[in-house]
DNA sequence: TGGATACTTGACTTTTTTGTAAGGATTGAG
DNA sequence: CTCAATCCTTACAAAAAAGTCAAGTATCCA
C-alpha cells in the first residue's frame, strides 16, 4: 500500500494554489522552483488537476493556473482522484484477477471486504479534508485525538452482532 | 494510493495456507492452480512470506508450505510488511523529496500530518485483523458498523464549528 | 543410495510508472 | 502587428516494479 509520486507531487501543486489569495495566479516556473520540481514534470501533474476541473489556467503574458474553486471547496479526495485515482474495492478483484478472466474468489472473497472496509473509509476521510484544512495546518492537531477515541470504535476487535441494512455512500 | 500486485497476491498465498487445518502443508503447485497464478510467482511470493517468518517450508518429497504460527496469530499488518513494506509517513518526505536533498516543506509540512493520519490509522487496522479473521468472513459484517459509528468520530469534520462564514473572499 | 519432489535464489524479461522533451497554441504588452 | 511569456499536449526515455526462468540445494522414501 503506497502513495505514489504523481499523487504526491500533484498535492503539493496545488497546495501551492491553495496558498495565495483566491483568484490569483502563479505560474509554473515558481511551482517548480519552491517544490523542487522540474517545470516540465509542474507542467505535467497541473494538467492533470486541470483536466479535472480544479484548477484554472490563465494563458499568455502573466499567465499562470489558480484553484477554480476556493481551497475548502476542494477536497483532497477529488485531488487524489484526479492524480491517478481513488483505491476502490470493487475494481481490486478485476484489477488483480491472476491469470483468470475474473477473480479466483468471485462471488466469495474474503480480501474483498477488507479493502472495502479500508476504501470506504479512506473515501470519507479524504473528501472531509479540504485544502484550507491541509494550508491551515488544521490536520496535525487532529490525529491524537483520533487515537484516543478509536481503541473502541474499531470494528474487527470486537463484537459483530450487526445489521448491514445501511447505504455508507457519502458523496459530496 | 494503491495496494500492489505483491501484497494483493502475497496476501492470497498466505490465505490459502491459511485455510487449512494449522500444520498442514501446501505445495506451491496447488496454491498457484487454485490462486489463477504461475507457480514461479507464487515460488518468489512464498520466498517473500518465509523470509519474513510467517510461513515454514518442508522439503522433500510431500513437502510443502504452512503458515509458521496459527492463523489467529498472525496479523495483516505483518503480512503486508513482509510483502512490500507498510505506509509509514515519516518516510514520505523522504521518499518525495524532489530533486532537494530533504523535502521542500521540512519543519512544517502540511501533508506529513495527513499521511501520519492515515497510516497510523491503517497500522491499527491492520494490526488487529488477523488471518483467522480474514479465514472466517468476520471482516465482512463489521465494514456497516464501522459506517454507523464513524459519523462522530472522524475527526476533521466535527472540530471546526464553521469559523469559515465570515471570510466573504470575492467571488471571481 | 539415487531418483523424485519441492523449496531457494539470483538473474533476466516484461510491464508500468516516472519524469523529460519538444513543439504547438493562446494571450498580453508594446 | 509582432513577439515573448505562458500554458497545452503528445511522444518518448529512464527507472522501478512485476513477473518468469533456470540452475541450484535440501529432503524424503523406496
Amino acid at each position: 500500500m503506497k502513495i505514489t509520486a504523481q499523487e504526491e507531487y500533484g498535492l503539493r501543486c496545488i497546495m501551492h494554489l491553495a496558498r495565495v489569495p483566491f483568484g490569483e495566479t502563479v505560474n509554473v516556473r515558481q511551482i517548480a522552483e519552491c517544490e523542487g520540481l522540474s517545470t516540465a514534470y509542474v507542467e505535467k501533474l497541473l494538467y492533470l488537476l486541470n483536466r479535472a476541473g480544479l484548477t484554472e489556467s490563465v494563458r499568455g503574458a502573466q499567465g499562470g493556473y489558480r484553484l477554480a474553486y476556493p481551497a475548502e471547496q476542494i477536497s483532497l479526495r477529488q485531488v487524489l482522484e484526479a492524480l491517478g485515482g481513488v483505491l476502490t474495492a470493487d475494481n481490486l478483484c478485476n484489477q488483480f484477477s491472476g491469470d483468470r478472466e475474473i477473480c479466483v474468489h468471485h462471488g466469495g472473497c474474503e480480501l474483498h471486504s477488507v479493502w472495502s472496509f479500508v476504501a470506504d473509509y479512506l473515501a470519507v476521510v479524504f473528501n472531509r479534508i479540504t485544502l484550507k484544512h491541509l494550508a491551515d495546518g488544521e490536520a496535525r492537531p487532529l490525529v491524537p485525538s483520533f487515537f484516543s477515541r478509536s481503541e473502541q470504535t474499531i470494528p474487527l476487535a470486537g463484537h459483530q452482532p450487526v445489521q448491514t441494512a445501511q447505504t455508507n455512500s457519502e458523496e459530496r
